[in-house]
DNA sequence: TTGAATCCCATAAAATACCATGTTATACCA
DNA sequence: TGGTATAACATGGTATTTTATGGGATTCAA
């Protein structure tokens, strides 16, 4: 098991009628050291799909349990927003996934989708979507340049 | 063995005359590396089933026994409630279960049930009821970006 | 013997794995 | 450095397998 997992790079796939795309061999590359699968779900912030590997969710469950109780309303909510919603997609021998009508359609992706790296996740976009927001987050870097200093949105 | 094991996405099953569901594939695919029976109980604060594997129950048992007193009613009050409400369900060869009138009345389930992941657990609700508390919890996660940070609730 | 619970079989639909091909990127050699 | 051979990849199509679910048979107990 190699110990650096990123996803970097974006690459623009084809989606075709049944909802198949070919996951980018680099991060096929990534999933295979551990399995052939990634999970999926809705961005919670974005109209785009967000994935990661599952133990990246399982640890996110492991954090879950440790901060909030069992019987908590917030624990809950939380797993019922993430879990609900999440969902494994394995890939096939020649690397692709079959995404769902659900999914598809929060990210109003129809015939092209674009995979964006996020370092311990990836998003894909509808591609005109993902222009304008790449746009606009450059802009806002160069206004307010990033900083890791203070945790403002606490 | 798989290391991870993540209730995950949301399916709807048919329940027909006798009580039978089929247990969405992927919880089967989970549930089987262990056994071929889950846990079921009635929600503490939900109109829902709750299910989870026995190993989860076991965990709990142990959380409860550290965090109350032995002699404690709080201690005696829980684990009434859980464990006196708790049964195994086995599932057939097709995959199916048998819930119980019990459960069924206490979700307000007829024909047709919805199963959500939860990570560890996962809860069975009336497809209508969970319509209405999906849309609640979108709207309170909206309003209030959940955190891990503190536990509030607590 | 009758009612209830459990198990097994059949089928249609849906999900998934496999095969084939054109294209692009990569490696190799002059 | 330029040209060619090789390999990898994305993608369209097809075949196979799973899965959900209805119905019937069998078992068990009262």
């Amino acid at each position: 098991m190699r110990k650096i997992f990123l996803f970097m790079d974006t690459v623009v796939n084809k989606v075709d009628a049944k909802g198949r795309v070919s996951l980018p061999s680099d991060y096929r590359a990534i999933v295979k050291e551990l399995s052939t699968e990634i999970v999926c779900y809705r961005s919670l912030s974005s109209p785009c799909i967000e994935g990661c590997l599952e133990e990246t969710l399982d640890k996110l469950a492991t954090d879950i349990e440790n901060a909030t109780d069992f019987f908590s309303e917030t624990q809950d909510n939380l797993t019922n927003l993430i879990f609900g919603d999440a969902k494994r997609f394995v890939f096939d021998s020649t690397g692709r996934i079959v995404l769902t009508e659900k999914l598809l359609k929060h990210a109003q992706i129809t015939d092209s989708a674009v995979f964006v790296g996020k370092g311990r996740k990836f998003q894909i976009w509808n591609p005109q979507n993902w222009e304008k927001e790449e746009a606009r987050i450059r802009r806002e870097a160069l206004k307010n340049r990033p900083t890791l200093k203070a945790k403002e949105d606490a």
